[in-house]
DNA sequence: GCAAAGACGTA
DNA sequence: CGTACGTCTTTGCG
C-alpha cells in the first residue's frame, strides 16, 4: 500500500458528485462581520470586506469539495409569504450597516463573472430556494452541501445532505450532519424545526414558549416523537412549562409554519445550469481590478487550474476487528516489527467528574500495512490479558498523539501503555512550539494535508446516543494511521532540530510523571472552602453597598463600560490611560485615582474587584472537585512556547499568594487522607542563576557563590556601598532591574514600575551594567545570534523560531527581540525543573515511597507526604532539584512543610 | 451561541 | 514601552 492516503475523509465513494448551494445573503453578512471593514476600502470609496470574505470562502469550498454543481440563492427585498402571514417577521433587526450596502450587488457581479448562477424568487426566501435545490440534488443522487448561517437549514440534513454552518467567521465552517445535530440539540435533524418552533428564534423575531429552552424542547420531542405528538398530548404536560406551552400554542404553530422550508418551488434554473464551469477570465480581471482584489486573483486561477486529482488514490486497508487473545497476540507479533500507530476512542462517563479521564471504549491500531480495531467490551479475560501485555511491551514500539492523556485513560482500565517511542503532539510542539494548536486534526492537516474529523469519534456520548450502537472502526483506525504517518514524517524534522533527545529523554518520560500527578490530584478542605465563599461574599456585598452610597444609583461594578461612564462622565475624575473602548479602569489606574481624589466610590470598587476575583477563584475550585474530594488539574505540555508547562481546568498555577486574603485560598489545599503533610520545594531565583550561568558574568556568579542575599549583593555593587549599607529602597531598585532584565524591560518601563524618572532609571541601568556588563553583552549577543540563526535555544537545546526578528515592522521586530531575550532564560528554567521532576520520580520509584508529587508551579513543586517519610522525601527532593543540571552557580532549593499549601509555603 | 475585550491571578 | 500563561465577566454581534 502507498503511504499517501486520500485527502478527503468524506469521499468514501469517489463517484458521488457534489452540489453546493449557498445562502448568499447570510454568508455575505457573516463575511462582513468576520473581516475588518476599514481594511477593505477601495480608492473609489467602496467597502469590499463582505465581497472579499464571501469569494474567499467560496473558493475554499470549491477547492476542498470539487463540486459538480454550484448555486447561490439570494433573498429579494420584496415581501415574502412569511412576512405576509406575520408582519413582525424578522422585524427588530438592526438596519443594515452603511458599509454593507452595495456589497451584495458586487458579490452577484463576481458570481456572474465566475459563471455561477444566482437565484432569487419573488415572494420566497433564499432558504426555500436552497431547500428546493437540495431536494433536486438528492433526487439526482448528489451529495448536497448547504452553506448557510441560518439554523432553519438544519431541517434539510439527511444522509445525502450536510449543512455547513459557520460558527466563527467564514474561514472555518464545520459540517453539521445528523450526528452533529443530535449531539448539539438531542433531536433528529427532521425534528429540528419542531424544536425551533418551541424555543423560538430571536433572529427572526419569532418568540417561542417562555421558559422553554432547547433542553426542554428536546425532552418533549423525544417523549412524543415530535411537535405533532406534543400537540396531541398537550394536556399531559405538567408544571409551569406545561402551562406556558398551552398558553403559547399559537406562537408554536405559527413558528412551525414559518420555519418550514418549501421544497417544491418552480425554480427559474435547471440543474444543468448549475454545473460549475471555469470563470470568465476577462470579466474576472475587470471586476477584480475595480474591487482591487489581488490576492484573490491568484487564488481563483489556482483553484480552477488545479488538476482534477493528481494524487494517486489508494484506499486504506479494510480494518480488521480483533477479538480473541490469539488474534491480538498474532497481530502484534506479525505487525509489531515497525512502529504502530495507536488511537483511543473514548466516551465521557455519565456523571460529571472533573479532571478524571474519559472511559476507553476501543482502540485503533495502524501498522505498516494493516489496520486493526479492538473493542474493549468484546474481549474475554484471555484477550484482555493479551492486549495488556502487548500494550505494555517495550518491544512493540508505538506512536500516539497525546501520550499523557492516553496513558491516563488506559491506566483507569488497568492497562499500561508502554513502548511509546513518539508522541506526535509533542513532536509537533518541539518542531514549532509557537503554533496555536497541536491537536491531531490540525497537525494532520498541516503536515499531511489530511483532514481528520474526530468530532464523532470523540463525541461525549451524551444522552443515550451510546457508542455501543455505532461502529468507530473506520475513524479510529484512520486516526491511528494518521498518527503513524505523522510520526514517520515528524521524526526527520525532530532530529533536524536536534530535538530527539528532548523528546526521548525529557518530554516523553515526563508525560508519565505528569499523568501520575494529574491522577493523584490534591485534596481540598471542603468546610474551609465554604467559609471562604461566605466571607468573600460578605466583602462583596459590603463593597457593593458602599459603592451605591457613594454615587447614589445602581451600577454593574463588573462592567468596565459602565464604570467608565460613572468615573469619567458623572464623577468627572481625571482621565486614565486610553484603551480601545475609552479609558482604562484597571487596578493600577484606580489606585492612582484614589490617591489623587480619595473618592469613596473608588475604594469600594477596588474592594469589590479584589473580593470578586477571590470568590471567582474559590467558586472555580469548588466546581473542579472530583468525586474523590480532590482537584485534578491538567497540565499542558505543548502549550507554552518557551517550554514551560501550563495548568488548566482548573489553573493551579495562578492560585493567589501575594495578598493576605488570597493566601487563605491556599489554606484549602491540604494533605489528603492517609498522608501526613504537604511539602513544597522551590528554586530560589532560578532565572537569575540561569542568566549568571549563560552569561558567565563574573560579578553575578560571585553573587550566587557568596551565599549573600542576591539583591543586597547586587545593590552594594551598583551603589558602591557595603552590603549592610544597602537600604530597602536600593534593594528594591536593583531587584526590579534584575527581574526586568529577563523580560527586556525598557528604562521607560523601569521608571514607571519604580515610580522614578526615566533619567533616574537610565542612570540605574548604566550603573548596573557597569558592574554586570557580562549580562548585558550576553543578552545583546543572544538576540543577534537568534536573528542570524532564526531561533533561540535553551540549555537543553529547545528551540523557538522567531521569524519576526528580521521583520520590517518595528513593532513586531521589537516584540520578537524581547521574546528572544526571555525565551532562553524562561525556557532553560523550565528544562531544569522538568529534569528535576524526572529524577525525583525515578528516585521515588526506586525507593518505593508512598509520598507523591502533586503540583508544579514553574519553579515550585508540591508533594504529599506519607507518614514517616518526611525526611526521606526532603532529602531526595533537595538533592535532585539541587543537581538537576551542572551549571556554574549553585541551584538553591527552599523547602517548606505544613498541613496546607499556605503553611507549607514561605 | 460565540468571540472579543477587559481585567487580573501566578511565575 | 515586560515575558509566559488561564479564567472570568460583560458586551455586542448573530
Amino acid at each position: 500500500m502507498s503511504d499517501v492516503a486520500k485527502p478527503e475523509i468524506q469521499e468514501a465513494d469517489q463517484k458521488t458528485q457534489k452540489m453546493i448551494v449557498i445562502d448568499g445573503h447570510s454568508m455575505a453578512f457573516r463575511a462582513f462581520y468576520a473581516l475588518p471593514v476599514e481594511s477593505f476600502l477601495t480608492a473609489s470609496g467602496q467597502y469590499t470586506n463582505a465581497v472579499h470574505g464571501f469569494i474567499s470562502m467560496l473558493l475554499t469550498m470549491i477547492r476542498e469539495h470539487h463540486p459538480t454543481y454550484v448555486g447561490v440563492a439570494f433573498d429579494l427585498d420584496t415581501p415574502t409569504f412569511r412576512s405576509q402571514e406575520y408582519d413582525e417577521y424578522k422585524a427588530g433587526r438592526n438596519k443594515t450597516p452603511e458599509e454593507f450596502k452595495g456589497q451584495i450587488d458586487l458579490i452577484r457581479k463576481v458570481l456572474e463573472a465566475m459563471n455561477i448562477p444566482t437565484i432569487s424568487m419573488d415572494g420566497y426566501e433564499a432558504d426555500d430556494i436552497i431547500a428546493t435545490l437540495a431536494t433536486i440534488g438528492e433526487a439526482a443522487d448528489l451529495k448536497v452541501l448547504v452553506v448557510s448561517g441560518d439554523r432553519d437549514a438544519f431541517q434539510l440534513i439527511t444522509e445525502k445532505t450536510t449543512v455547513l454552518y459557520p460558527t466563527k467567521g467564514v474561514s472555518q465552517i464545520p459540517p453539521m450532519d445528523a450526528a452533529a445535530i443530535e449531539k448539539k440539540y438531542f433531536v433528529q435533524p427532521h425534528q429540528y424545526s419542531d424544536l425551533a418552533a418551541l424555543v423560538g428564534e430571536t433572529a427572526d423575531n419569532l418568540p417561542g414558549v417562555p421558559g422553554v429552552g432547547p433542553k426542554t424542547a428536546a425532552k418533549w420531542i423525544n417523549l412524543y416523537g415530535g411537535l405533532e405528538g406534543i400537540l396531541e398530548n398537550v394536556d399531559e404536560i405538567k408544571g409551569k412549562v406545561g402551562d406556558s406551552l398551552r398558553e403559547h400554542l399559537d406562537n408554536v404553530k405559527r413558528n412551525r409554519r414559518l420555519n418550514h422550508l418549501l421544497r417544491d418551488l418552480d425554480l427559474p434554473v435547471s440543474l444543468e445550469a448549475l454545473e460549475l464551469e471555469a470563470p470568465n477570465r476577462e470579466a474576472i480581471e475587470e471586476i477584480f481590478d475595480t474591487l482591487e482584489f489581488n490576492s484573490l486573483r491568484k487564488r481563483i486561477w489556482d483553484v480552477f487550474t488545479e488538476p482534477e486529482e493528481e494524487v494517486e488514490e489508494e484506499e486504506l486497508p479494510e480494518p480488521q476487528t480483533l477479538t480473541t487473545a490469539d488474534e491480538i497476540s498474532q497481530w502484534f507479533h506479525t505487525e509489531g516489527s515497525h512502529v504502530i500507530g495507536v488511537h483511543l476512542v473514548t466516551e465521557a462517563p455519565a456523571e460529571n467528574n472533573p479532571g478524571m479521564p474519559d472511559d476507553v471504549f476501543a482502540l485503533g491500531l495502524a501498522s505498516e500495512d494493516q489496520l486493526a480495531y479492538i473493542k474493549l467490551a468484546d474481549l474475554d479475560p484471555a484477550a484482555d490479558e493479551a492486549l495488556a501485555s502487548a500494550l505494555e511491551s517495550a518491544s512493540y514500539k508505538k506512536a500516539v498523539h497525546d501520550y499523557k492523556l492516553a496513558y491516563k485513560q488506559l491506566q483507569e482500565r488497568g492497562l499500561t501503555l508502554g513502548g511509546v517511542v513518539d508522541d506526535t503532539m509533542i513532536s509537533a510542539y518541539l518542531i514549532a512550539p509557537d503554533r496555536r494548536s497541536h491537536a491531531l486534526p490540525d497537525v494532520a492537516q498541516h503536515y499531511l494535508k489530511m483532514s481528520l474529523d474526530l468530532s464523532e469519534a470523540e463525541s461525549k456520548g451524551e444522552l443515550d446516543l451510546g457508542l455501543e450502537t455505532k461502529d468507530y472502526s473506520a475513524q479510529a483506525t484512520r486516526a491511528a494511521f494518521v498518527v503513524r504517518q505523522l510520526s514517520l514524517m515528524l521524526a526527520g524534522q525532530v532530529s533536524e532540530r536536534n530535538a530527539a533527545s528532548l523528546l526521548d529523554d525529557l518530554e516523553l518520560p515526563l508525560s508519565r510523571v505528569l499523568a501520575r500527578m494529574e491522577r493523584a490530584g490534591i485534596a481540598i478542605d471542603l468546610p474551609q472552602l465554604e467559609v471562604l465563599n461566605k466571607d468573600f461574599t460578605k466583602v462583596i456585598d459590603d463593597a457593593k453597598s458602599r459603592a451605591f452610597e457613594a454615587i447614589g444609583h445602581e451600577v454593574n461594578l463588573g462592567s468596565p463600560k459602565q464604570l467608565q461612564v460613572v468615573l469619567f462622565e458623572e464623577l468627572e475624575l481625571p482621565k486614565t490611560k486610553k484603551i480601545k473602548t475609552g479609558y482604562t479602569t484597571d487596578a493600577e489606574s484606580l489606585t492612582e485615582l484614589y490617591a489623587q481624589t480619595n473618592h469613596p466610590f473608588l475604594g469600594a470598587l477596588m474592594d469589590y474587584r479584589d473580593a470578586t476575583k477571590l470568590k471567582q477563584t474559590v467558586d472555580g475550585l469548588a466546581k473542579a472537585i472530583a468525586d474523590d474530594k480532590r482537584i485534578h488539574t491538567t497540565y499542558g505540555q505543548t502549550i507554552a512556547a518557551t517550554g514551560r508547562l501550563s495548568s488548566l481546568n482548573p489553573n493551579l498555577q495562578n492560585i493567589p499568594v501575594r495578598s493576605e486574603e488570597g493566601r487563605r485560598i491556599r489554606e484549602i489545599f491540604v494533605a489528603g487522607e492517609g498522608y501526613e503533610t504537604l511539602l513544597t520545594a522551590d528554586y530560589s531565583q532560578i532565572e537569575m542563576r540561569i542568566m549568571a550561568h549563560l552569561s558567565g558574568d563574573e560579578g553575578l556568579i560571585e553573587a550566587f557563590r557568596s551565599g549573600e542575599d542576591l539583591h543586597r549583593f547586587v545593590g552594594s555593587r551598583v551603589f558602591n556601598v557595603s552590603p549592610d549599607e544597602v537600604t530597602p529602597a536600593m534593594r528594591s531598585k536593583v531587584k526590579a532591574m534584575s527581574y526586568g532584565l529577563a523580560y527586556g524591560l525598557s528604562s521607560f518601563g523601569l521608571s514607571k514600575q519604580l515610580r522614578i524618572s526615566v533619567d533616574e532609571a537610565r542612570t540605574l541601568q548604566k550603573d548596573y551594567f557597569q558592574r554586570f556588563g557580562g549580562v548585558r553583552d550576553f543578552l545583546r549577543s543572544g538576540v543577534e545570534k537568534a536573528r542570524s540563526e532564526g531561533y533561540t535555544e535553551t540549555i537543553l537545546g529547545r528551540r523557538r523560531y522567531l521569524p519576526d526578528l528580521t521583520s520590517d515592522n518595528r513593532q513586531l521586530r521589537e516584540i520578537a527581540e524581547r521574546v528572544a531575550l526571555n525565551s532562553p532564560i524562561q525556557g532553560s528554567a523550565a528544562d531544569v525543573i522538568k529534569l528535576a521532576m524526572l529524577h525525583i520520580q525515578k528516585e521515588f520509584d526506586a525507593q518505593q515511597v508512598k509520598s507523591r508529587m502533586l503540583l508544579q508551579v514553574h519553579d515550585e513543586l508540591v508533594f504529599e507526604i506519607a507518614p514517616g517519610e518526611l525526611e526521606q522525601i526532603r532529602e531526595i527532593v533537595t538533592a535532585k532539584m539541587g543537581d538537576a543540571v551542572e551549571i556554574s552557580v549553585p541551584l538553591e532549593v527552599h523547602i517548606g512543610i505544613g498541613k496546607n499549601w499556605n503553611a507549607a509555603g514561605h
